[in-house]
DNA sequence: CTCAGTGTTCAGTG
DNA sequence: TCACTGAACACTGA
């Protein structure tokens, strides 16, 4: 569920594992024109291959390496997008060349397999994977990612820059739309997804329906508050949703079971609201 | 067979 | 032009 913390936490693997390295192979799907959307699969090869990583960056739900030369890749796990990782040496030759090819198969895990977008294999046989079932992820390249759409049109993340209390109640004051819906708009808040909303609403006792611009100053500050310890939270525990506190709504929200209810017995509700399954909690959140 | 789903974008409306 | 809504996208799994 790739959100602002679960991106982060690829980001900072992906950054332990290539940062210095050279990328020696880099082999996406040679198929794929969804995925890979506006590079080709071998323009993006071209543009990689023989790289050194120098380090990453990360905005939103967007991250990307950054390489020695121009451009970067940059990446989006969209619905159902991960980054996996292998290590053997002996697997880069093992796999070959091409991606799909049959004798390649082999040594592949089968559950991985069929939705390998991307693999990029580093000189001393690190390997990281982009796998995407459902293809709503994106790999694009940009010569310059943060100062280009779409990252450049994404507004704050709670984990790098947020705005005060004060200037939060300004922004808020103009939106007509329910705070839920408002919560998902990556151009106010970066990184910020289904489950995070509705868990940042549950937390702070607001109900997802209420009207953006009529929120009080203590809500909205409440709501600031309550964001930024949930994404702060999340990224320090590297997204393992196990780790989440027991509390939160998180752990119950999945699936729209009639007999849903949090840890502490709330009947939880599943509403539609900015077009997305709301989960909430009616007993609790006004 | 049908439908929901962690996200983004675009067409249409007001 | 802007804010907002809802459909479309692609595909798996319940």
């Amino acid at each position: 569920m790739p959100e602002l913390p679960e991106v982060e936490t690829s980001r900072r693997l992906v950054e332990k594992l290539l940062k210095g390295k050279r990328l020696v192979e880099v082999l996406p799907d040679p198929d794929d024109r969804i995925v890979f959307d506006r590079a080709s699969p071998e323009e993006f090869r071209e543009a990689l291959e023989g790289a050194r990583v120098k380090g990453t960056g990360r905005k939103g739900k967007y991250f990307w390496l950054e390489l020695d030369r121009r451009p970067w890749p940059v990446f989006h796990l969209g619905m159902t997008g991960h980054v996996e990782v292998r290590k053997k040496k002996s697997f880069v030759k093992a796999w070959g060349r091409r991606l799909y090819s049959e004798p390649d198969r082999k040594g592949l895990d089968p559950r991985i397999l069929p939705f390998c977008r991307l693999r990029m294999v580093a000189a001393d046989g690190t390997e990281i994977a982009i796998t995407d079932p459902r293809r709503f992820g994106r790999i694009r390249l940009a010569e310059d990612p943060e100062r280009e759409p779409p990252i450049s049109k994404l507004g704050y993340d709670p984990l790098v820059e947020f705005p005060s209390a004060k200037k939060l109640g300004e922004i808020l004051a103009k939106r007509r739309a329910p705070i839920k819906a408002v919560l998902l708009d990556q151009g106010v808040f970066a990184g910020v997804g289904n489950w995070i909303a509705d868990e940042v609403l549950y937390q702070s006792r607001l109900s997802p329906h209420r009207i953006a611009a009529k929120l009080s100053t203590a809500e909205v500050a409440r709501l600031r508050t309550t964001l930024l310890a949930v994404i702060r939270k999340s990224v320090a525990v590297h997204a393992d949703y196990y780790r989440y506190p027991k509390s939160w709504l998180f752990h119950h929200r999945w699936g729209k079971a009639k007999e849903a209810m949090t840890a502490r017995k709330q009947k939880i509700v599943h509403d539609t609201i900015g077009g997305r399954t709301t989960a909430w909690v009616p007993s609790v959140q006004v």
